[in-house]
RNA sequence: GGUGAUGUGGCAGAGCGGUUAUGCGUGAGCCUGCAAAGCUUAUCUAAAGGGGUUCGACUCCCCUCGUCACCUCCA
């Protein structure tokens, strides 16, 4: 598998002897998720789901941030603990996580539990004059570090020209940046250098570097994150390590909404919850994984509408091979099968180009339909299907509706009853009937010569 | 200003030096008692502009113009 590389600015042969490792960098808990973050978890979770499914296993680390002088500010605000605060937010990521099918990660390691692993991290970069202490806290010394830039392709040089207000007079140069920040206040730590807490950078480098080791295979993040957190991440870890830190960095692109980039000041951030409450997960994650992911995503109410469109596709496929029961054979569609799984795994494969996997996917899902409409799915050929069909399902973390064995029972005595009063010509209470099955949120369709039937995800924004 | 990216049909969005991307939309139709969903077919004769390389460029090179992001916390 081949991922574009922001640091060489190359496609890279993603190497690896037992697993694949990823570091991801989560969010800081001060507020709700939004439709970025969630982009960003779904297409890390889908390359993860793509590689388990290949069998390549996978350890994936993402963090939180849980000490922050946003979350801080914001706790007074409320009146609340900082600790308070970022459980409660924790705590509705994963709510918002689970609802979008996302893997659980391998672990979900927090700042606040690995003081003690940056302090040792600081430690050693103070005695490699990496770092030193000044009056306000203890500092990352960029100077030191002579390939400080390279993965945002900065210039030190224009960085110091460019760079703004708030100088501070403690810094031995305005891109230093803090490891350790000097505070009397909760929440605080103690360390060899005074009470304080820890700056933001630091502790992806430790937990990163505890979890996964010195050099791991993936270090993703939004584009965003690149300077200067993923810089200076590569700054502390390699003037600790003396070695490359991640082999790979991976980054996704940013959701604008409308054209206009998402931000508190505009207003127009959209929480996971304010999304799925009106789309649901599996409109969602085919939106957040329709283009390539490094590339932005513009966020419409139009974009969502054709992804429910292809949701539909979808289930209907799905419905159409589980309730399959012709016999007789009257297509092969082996070749068609053998070439859409090669194809899917291809345009993963290279770049985990997502826009073009689903491209066959929904190829694959028309020709099925199609067949059905023409009332030309076997068991056979249902059989075959299914097992490719689930597959890409499982990659692309979609859920299609299922229905327990009692409730089919019950609808296909309905749909039996349902048939002798249109036999009869009863076409009211034949109509009821069909009410009352859709009561149970199952839809049907008339083929020709029989009734099929689906469960839909119920999608709020469909009825308006 | 610096850095990076990008400019494809009404919209979204890929690949590729020479073959229909695909999807949505739109038009017509099929199926049906009706509906919904689905399907069929047609449709727009896409490549920011200007040079160049080539037998041939949307695809490679150069220039111009435009857009976006980052340069401060940010997924």
């Amino acid at each position: 598998m081949k991922i574009s590389d922001t640091l060489t600015n190359q496609k890279k042969e993603l190497e690896f002897s037992d697993k694949v490792r990823i570091y991801l960098c989560g969010v800081t808990v001060y507020d709700q998720s939004h439709i970025g973050h969630a982009r960003t978890i779904i297409v890390f979770d889908t390359l993860r789901r793509f590689l388990e499914a290949n069998n390549i296993p996978v350890e994936l680390i993402q963090n939180f941030t849980d000490v922050d002088d946003k979350i801080i500010n914001r706790a007074k605000e409320q009146g609340e603990s900082a600790s308070g605060l970022s459980t409660k937010y924790i705590q509705t990521y994963f709510e918002d996580s689970d609802r979008l099918n996302i893997k659980r990660a391998t672990n979900y390691p927090k700042a606040t539990e690995h003081i003690k692993d940056m302090i040792n991290l600081i430690e050693e970069l103070v005695t490699k004059e990496s770092a030193y202490v000044s009056k306000n806290g203890v500092y990352f010394r960029v100077s030191k570090f002579s390939e400080y830039g390279k993965l945002s392709k900065k210039k030190t040089e224009d960085l110091e020209s460019g760079s703004r207000i708030g100088i501070d007079e403690s810094k031995e140069s305005p891109l230093d940046f803090a490891l350790w920040k000097f505070s009397d206040t909760q929440p605080n730590w103690e360390s060899p250098w005074g009470k304080g807490r820890p700056g933001w950078h630091i502790e992806c480098s430790a937990m990163s570097i505890k979890y996964l080791g010195k050099n791991f295979e993936i270090h993703g993040g939004g584009r965003d994150l690149i300077f200067p957190h993923h810089e200076n991440e590569i700054a502390q870890s390699e003037s600790f390590t003396s070695e490359q830190f991640a082999k790979i960095w991976m980054h996704a692109g940013m959701i604008t909404i409308n054209g206009e980039k998402m931000s508190k000041s505009v207003g127009n951030v959209k929480s996971i919850n304010h999304v799925l409450e009106s789309w649901g997960p599996n409109v969602v994650r085919l939106f957040c994984i329709s283009g390539h992911y490094s590339k932005p995503i513009d966020y419409t109410e139009d974009l969502l509408k054709e992804n429910l469109i292809r949701l539909r596709q979808i289930e209907t496929c799905y419905y159409e091979l589980r309730l399959a029961d012709k016999t007789e054979e009257l297509e092969d569609i082996s070749s068609l099968l053998k070439e859409s799984r090669e194809k899917f795994d291809a345009a993963l494969n290279d770049d985990f180009n997502t826009s073009l996997g689903l491209s066959v996917f929904f190829n694959m899902v028309k020709t099925i339909n199609s067949l059905a409409s023409d009332e030309k799915i076997s068991k056979n050929i249902s059989e075959q299907v299914l097992p490719v069909l689930e597959y890409m399902l499982e990659v692309l973390g979609l859920k299609v509706q299922t229905v327990s064995d009692d409730e089919i029972k019950t609808i296909f005595d309905l749909i039996d009853k349902r048939e002798k009063l249109r036999d009869e010509k009863k076409f009211e209470e034949a109509d009821k009937i069909r009410d009352q099955i859709a009561s149970l949120g199952i839809s049907l369709i008339d083929h020709k010569n029989k009734t099929l039937w689906m469960k839909k995800e119920a999608i709020k924004a469909e009825k308006q």
